[in-house]
Order: structure tokens, then sequence, then C-alpha cells
DNA sequence: CGTTAGTTTGACCTGTATCAAAGCAGGTGG
DNA sequence: CCACCTGCTTTGATACAGGTCAAACTAACG
């Protein structure tokens, strides 16, 4: 279950690193994140993250949190993940929801929303929006994804997105990044059974693209990888 | 190609249709949308529809358009379908791009953009509102269908999103809708081949689910349309 | 009418799903 | 410290949904 920890840790840090990515922040603007991220929660995986109400909007600070969708008879469909530093909304469908892929802790992003909406500091208002940009056409990349890809296209496109992601919320290198996900939730992401995701994953691994080792993933080559993606290289 | 057509036509009704039905509009809304779309352009079908710069919105007034991506050995994939009063921005991809599914009309929406963001119309920022939101989950439906849906599930399921959002612009009643596009248009919305969307189409005609005639597509039975679409019936 | 774009059909192939069982690893209790 | 779970990964065998290729049919249009 989701338990509030009153420990105040540095959850805006990812964040932070985030929006400073897009576009460098001051003091002020950090302040209002520091300030206006408040009631960290953690959620064990598997555990739905509750929102309150259809407005509301959390901010991930640590782990991979999914929107979902669930089909009458058990089928899973994985929208959007976001890691640290993401937001995450209630998916406006009475059969969505939002989850904790892997443990997690979010906070709640209310107030800075509200802050970024009131447009009080220029540079994290602009940093905000090309980071919902970028979430924005992340969403159509699943898009393509799951309509015009092979199994080995999409796998190894993901992962470049995830790579990227990371790496703009100061997570990885761009050669390692967490891999904390069962392969059930690849498979839920990327419309493919678990058994054909181990399969792929072992190819990609084979073709010496990436490696798999204590919940990390390693490129290891990086060029090769985003060509298999279809994709850019980080 | 695009040509500009000097008859000023009612192209602002179907969104005002459209926006009635997500909240009553006063005439002072509608006068926004009648005076504030301007530059009708008409598109043959397979034309792209151009959008001055990044920011750019139009309006379809009439005819299909999608959002779509092209893979560099030439695959599509439509990312979303834009019928009369729906909204077409330019995709955030350097291999996006707004095309016209059919012959197609659309006009500049960029003021009235900026009048629904000053929001000075209460009832229209409103009713926008929640016309954007229904757009969005539109999309991740899109996800849905792709990523977890058979061929035959996700051909009745897009049918059905077409239809409510028809009857919604005004367009159809409920039992009949027009159906505009090749079966290789569908063939790229739906991420199948154009041989397979043929042979579902015909399925779902086989058993008594819909009927294609004329560029209109008849729903004969809606209740098991949308069950076959794992969806509520329109 | 001939031409062209679209639909339909048939035969065949392959990517991915499904089913079942065997490894493997981390955690728990005896 | 071992033995046993339990959840996850891996492997193999088989089935099927949907893709591909090729050609016939149809209808709109000049």
């Amino acid at each position: 279950m989701a338990e509030t920890c009153s420990i105040p840790l540095a959850s805006f840090e990812p964040i932070a690193t985030k929006l400073s990515a897009f576009g460098a922040l001051r003091n002020a603007d950090v302040d209002v994140l520091g300030r206006g991220l408040t009631d960290l929660r953690a959620h064990a995986a598997r555990d739905p993250v509750l929102l309150d109400g259809p407005g509301a909007v959390r901010v991930v600070s640590s782990g991979w949190v999914g929107m979902a969708r669930i089909l009458s008879d058990g089928r899973r469909q994985i929208l959007q993940i976001a890691i640290a530093g993401d937001l995450v909304r209630m998916p406006p469908f009475s059969d969505g929801h939002a989850v904790a892929l892997t443990t997690a802790r979010t906070v709640d992003g209310h107030a800075v929303l509200q802050s970024v909406r009131r447009g009080e500091t220029a540079a994290l208002q602009r940093a905000w929006r090309l980071a919902e940009q970028e979430a924005e056409r992340d969403l159509l990349s699943q898009i393509t994804r799951l309509g015009a890809m092979t199994a080995y296209e999409r796998t190894a496109n993901l992962i470049v997105e995830l790579l990227r992601r990371h790496v703009r919320a100061g997570l990885s290198d761009g050669r390692r990044m967490p891999w904390p996900v069962t392969q059930e939730v690849v498979s839920d992401i990327l419309g493919l059974s678990i058994v054909h995701v181990n399969r792929v994953l072992q190819q990609l691994r084979r073709a010496g693209l990436i490696e798999l080792r204590a919940s990390a993933l390693f490129v290891r080559d990086g060029a090769r990888l985003a060509a298999a993606g279809l994709t850019d290289p980080v």
C-alpha cells in the first residue's frame, strides 16, 4: 500500500534536473519546485498510484509509474511510462489507472502546476512547456511503435527512448540505465507476449547491442541500437 | 495542391456543433468562431496540409485529415484522425506531417485559439477544454487499439469512435456515417495490411454489424459492433 | 471503351502467441 | 545453513493471426 513518508528527501531533484535540460532554471524556479512538491508517498510495485480527483497530478521522484488500461478480459495496455521527474495524471477512462511498475515514490504536483500555470516564473514555465511537448512526442512515438514496428524494432526503440529520458533526468550517462521492470511489464508496454519479449531481448543481447545485469541495462552499441529502433542515437 | 477558396462557406459550423455538444454556447461564442476562422483552404486527397510554423493550428471543416509519421522504409503510421470540427497541428517530428486523407477543407484556427486562451468567453473556453480532453482520450484509445486488440476488435473499435465523433459534429445520426477513405488509409490507421483490412471489413459485414455502400458506412447493429470493439455503444 | 485506382480472392509464409515445463535467484522459516 | 517457496526468466514445441505476393474483378473517369 502507498504509505506517506515524513522524511523530506530531495524529491524535487529529478524534475529540477529534467527541466534544467530544457532551459536554465534560476534559484527562484528551483525554490518553486522545492516548496511546491509535498506529500511524498511510497508505492510498492503493482500498487495503484492514487490520484485525488481527475485534475490531480503527481510527480514521480523515483521508480517507474505507468498509465494503464485494463480490458474486460484482463489484457493490459500500458499507455505511457513516467520515470523520475515525470508527471502522472489519472487516465481519462473508467478502465484506466496509474500503477507503480516498480517500487516508486511520488509527490503531489498540484501546487507547482498551479504556479507554472500562473506564469510567475518565466524560465520555469518555458522549461515546463518544453517538457510537456516532449511527453506528447513520446506518447505519439508509442503509437508508431505499436502500429508500425516489428517486435525487435519496438523494443530497441523503447530502450532508446527510456535511455534519453534517463539521461535527461540525470539518471544515466547514456551507456547504462536502470532496468527495474519485469518482462511482463515490458510486454504490456510493447503489446507483445512475455515470452516474445524474452526472446527479443536475447536477440538484442546476442547482437551485442545491450546487456542486462542486476536490474541495469548497459548499452553496448548505441548507434546500432538506435538504428535497430529506427530512431536517433541519444 | 491546397488552393485558397474565396467563397466564405459556413466552415465554422462543424466545430460549433461539436463544441455545443460539450456545453451550450451563446451567440457571442459562435461569433468568435465565425469571425476567427479565416483562410479557408481546399486540399486534395493525399496532399499535405501545410501548417505555417510549429505553433500553427488549422480546423477541419470537411473531409478527414490525418497526422502521420513516415518511417525511413516507407511504412506509414497515421497517429490521429481529424474530422470536421477537429484541430490539426504539426506533429512534433521531423518525419511527421499532416495529410488530407480525403478531399478536405481547413481553416486557420490561430485567432480562435488565441481568443480561447485569453478566456474571453467562458462557455467557449469550457467546451474547448472538454473537446481537447476528448481528443486526448481518443489518442490514448489509439494506443490501446494498436497494442492490445486483435484486427477485428481494432476495426470495430475505430468505427465506433468515428461514429461517435461524427454524431458529435452533427454529421451522423448514429446509424450512418461518411466513409470516404480507401482501405489503404484504414490499414495505416490500424497498423494492418490492406488485404487484412479488407478481410476484416468483410467479416464485420457478414456478421451483420455494418454495411458499406457509396462511401458511407451503415451501422446495422450498434450494440454488437460496440461489443466487438470492446467499447460502449454510441 | 481503355485506363487507372481500388477492392476482392486465393495460396502461401512468417512473426508472434500460446502452452508447458524446466531453470534460476532471492527471500523465508526451520 | 540448508531447504523450500515463489516469482521471474528461459527453452522447446506447436498453433494461428496476420503478412505477402500475385492475379482477377469492379467501378469510376476521361
